[in-house]
DNA sequence: AGCACGCCGACT
DNA sequence: GTCGGCGTGCTC
């Protein structure tokens, strides 16, 4: 590590002739500005700089100098001492602001979301035994020492450990056997041995890790595509290997949809390496966070497995990324900056100069266009590993074979259940929504109990005897009259959650071990896990769950998936909704039969005839695809057209209407280029706040950013009203 | 993002 | 008469 200055220290600038730089700061600006600098200043390094009264740090930033008067200049404060930002970084971070029309500081504070990371740690001492025995031993004395395995331990650590006092362990410092040491806060991870042997890998998998790899020496996108079950991890864990091994100071991210990244996904990856893999998500605690950030800054956390925020770490030196599930919506970043990981994952690798691979047993249409427009290249893996069949589906037409009313399980799939419960196998129940009954309504006067901050139904929680908006967050006790009318216990809970299903499940097969996994009923990852395991080692008959349980896990002795409502999904107002209905329902019936045993899925539907249920049916996942291409094709949308959204937000509705009409007003017409709305969003209001969106739609070789900033520069919002551009939205709801 | 500046309600 | 609410605008 080259550092000049110290460790962590803040260098003053020397003096010396002063120069002109630009600093860009990590926050919603739109462009970096100018310093003087006296000494040596490079785009890449971090410096402290006073901006609007105080100081803050920022980038030493490339780019052409502004004319701004030399009275409006000051200086840069301080260098600071952190590795500097490589120019691979900088020009992502830049490309990046471009492409999703985010203020370019906006998109910097995704590099620095380590927080504190640039400052000196504050580190709590450690100590360890001197050797030198206390003038007199205690028993808790003792005790405290023999704590001790070999590493430094903090004062608080070593009390714990002995179940001594800390006053014991002072006392001990004080009398010289314990002896402070300085320890690094942020430990290195130990390098992955990319030449530790991998498991076993079968005939087809080896074949499939060559042809990877050798796709991979090419530089550019690969799509791995390969079914559940048929080893995906093992296979780009050599690819990967390949990558750490080729250049020995390399660094690799696998990105991960959050709810993958899991422990046993880690452990496997060190099992494979022999070390332990940087992690990064959502829930790390600060030090772990800082560790990961510098260690990946200075280049020597080489193996980095993240969820897709992952993807902006300062890395000194990256050379490949896997896209893990790459089909899953979970990329979509959707506040603040808006941007799709994978997609920026590619873009990063392809600027970079460096391969990136995106594996998925059900790759996103995206993807597989790609590869048959020849940008990606594809690498196929078609059996299941240790010769697990793929379940038997079949649909459950409801209109014709559904349960009495106020029923939501099909006679069918009530036998299926049954002859699982005879057999001793396990079944799974999935219904993809939360609570008890998503609409509450009054049998009186059809008064429809909806959220005070937002235009959604209050979904009722039977559990906890609430109506809840799953937007806000918004609950109440359930009333015991009708707010509307004043009819007492006339209001009906419609349609079915996971409660509801388990509720059925009681009463059908009151003898039988159920379990509910629901985000609203898991009250600890604890709690989750001990589901799963029990699961597992077949302590369960009858699991009933939302899609928590759609990944990752392995059931062997479950040959049973019940889809409740499998039409879910395709109702809202999302283009990729029959697509994800295809890969959560195949993801999910995948979890039936994955060891020896055969599976069965069954889907309940009202429209058995949809081409994703067909398709479904027939395990023809490729029917399926080029039934979705054809339909987004005859409509142009992506991949096939550009599409993106400008949604204004206020919570002053005229103000907001006036926007609206200034942006309508403001359009022009364009060849290639569409602009449907203004429309209010498909929920109007979330906490408190109306929303108000343009559809813009544009042919595949128009630039679609260069047509909304001519646009939208004619239009300056009020500070009342937000702007916010989505390119190429998931969610139009 | 922060922070200052500025124009309308209830208090020492 | 002031203290302070947060709407608005700027930061090299």
């Amino acid at each position: 590590m080259t550092e000049e200055g110290g460790e962590e220290g803040a260098n003053a600038m020397t003096p010396g002739p002063a120069k002109r730089v630009k600093v860009l700061f990590p926050m919603p600006l739109a462009k970096a500005y100018d310093y003087l600098a006296r000494g040596d200043l490079r785009a890449g390094d971090w410096v402290e700089a006073p901006f609007g009264g105080r100081l803050a740090v920022g980038v030493v930033w490339p780019g052409a100098l502004d004319e701004v008067p030399a009275e409006k200049l000051k200086s840069v404060a301080t260098r600071l001492g952190a590795p500097p930002l490589s120019s691979a970084v900088i020009d992502f971070v830049g490309w990046v602001a471009e492409y999703t029309m985010h203020p370019l500081g906006a998109c910097l504070r995704l590099v620095m979301r380590s927080g504190d990371a640039l400052r000196p740690p504050s580190g709590a001492t450690s100590y360890i035994p001197s050797g030198q025995a206390p003038a007199r031993m205690t028993e808790a004395r003792q005790a405290a020492l023999s704590a001790f395995a070999g590493a430094p331990l903090t004062v608080r650590r070593i009390a714990e450990l002995a179940g001594v006092s800390e006053a014991v362990v002072r006392g001990l410092v004080g009398s010289g056997a314990l002896k402070a040491i300085s320890v690094d806060p942020d430990p290195p991870f130990d390098a992955p041995d990319p030449l530790k042997p991998g498991v076993a890998l079968s005939p087809e998998q080896a074949r499939a890790a060559r042809a990877l790899i050798a796709a991979t020496g090419r530089g550019g996108a690969t799509l791995l595509d390969g079914v559940t079950g048929s080893g995906k991890t093992e296979v780009y864990l050599e690819a990967v290997a390949d990558a750490l091994q080729r250049d020995a100071a390399s660094q690799v991210l696998i990105l991960l949809p959050e709810i993958s990244l899991t422990l046993p996904f880690l452990k496997r990856v060190e099992a494979r390496f022999g070390a332990e893999p940087a992690a990064w998500h959502s829930d790390l605690t600060g030090a772990a966070r800082r560790r990961v950030w510098r260690r990946v800054c200075d280049g020597s956390a080489r193996l980095v497995i993240g969820a897709r925020s992952a993807l902006f770490l300062p890395y000194k030196n990256l050379s490949m990324i896997v896209v893990d599930e790459e089909h899953d919506a979970a990329y979509k970043q959707e506040e603040g900056v808006i941007y799709q990981a994978r997609d920026m994952a590619v873009a990063r690798g392809a600027r970079a100069g460096f391969p990136v691979i995106l594996a998925s047993a059900t790759p996103s249409l995206e993807s597989v266009v790609n590869v048959e427009q020849g940008r990606y290249e594809l690498v196929r893996l078609t059996a299941r590993f240790g010769s697990a069949a793929l379940p038997k589906v079949a649909l459950v037409d409801m209109r014709r074979d559904g349960p009495e009313d106020g029923r939501w399980l099909a006679p069918r799939l009530v036998d299926a259940v049954n002859a699982r419960l005879t057999a001793g196998e396990q079944s799974l129940l999935f219904i993809n929504r939360r609570g008890y009954a998503p609409l509450t309504l009054c049998r009186k006067c059809g008064h429809r109990m909806k959220s005070p901050h937002a235009d959604a139904w209050l979904v009722e929680h039977r559990f906890e005897n609430r109506l809840v908006c799953h937007h806000t967050g918004f609950s109440m006790p359930k009333p015991p009259a009708c707010p509307n009318c004043n009819a007492v216990g006339s209001l009906a809970a419609c349609g079915p959650g996971v409660e509801r299903v388990a509720e059925e499940a009681q009463a059908l097969w009151p003898n039988a071990r159920r379990a509910v996994l629901s985000s609203d009923m898991v009250q600890s990852p604890v709690h989750m896990r001990a589901v799963l395991e029990a699961m597992e080692a077949g302590e369960v008959d009858i699991l009933i769950a939302t899609q928590m349980v759609a990944k990752g896990h392995h059931f062997p002795n479950l040959t049973l998936v019940g889809v409740v409502d499998a039409d879910m999904g395709l109702t809202g107002g999302d283009l990729r909704a029959a697509e994800r209905t295809y890969q959560l329902l195949s993801q999910v019936a995948g979890r039936a039969g994955r060891a020896e045993r055969k599976g069965e899925a069954l889907l309940q539907t009202y429209i058995p005839h949809a081409a994703v249920f067909s398709a479904l049916e027939r395990g023809d996942r490729d029917a399926f695809l080029e039934a979705e291409s054809e339909g987004r094709s005859a409509l142009a949308y992506p991949p096939y057209g550009r599409l993106a959204t400008v949604t204004l937000k206020s919570k002053d509705e005229r103000r907001l209407k006036e926007c609206a009409s200034a942006h309508k007003g403001a359009l022009f017409n364009a060849d290639g280029v569409i602009v449907f709305g203004p429309a209010p969003a498909p929920i109007y209001r979330i906490r408190g706040e109306a929303r108000i969106r343009f559809l813009v739609k544009t042919r595949r070789d128009i630039n679609i950013q260069a047509f909304i900033a001519s646009w939208t520069e004619r239009v300056r919002p009020p500070a009342a009203v937000r702007r916010v551009i989505d390119i190429d939205p998931y969610s139009l709801a």
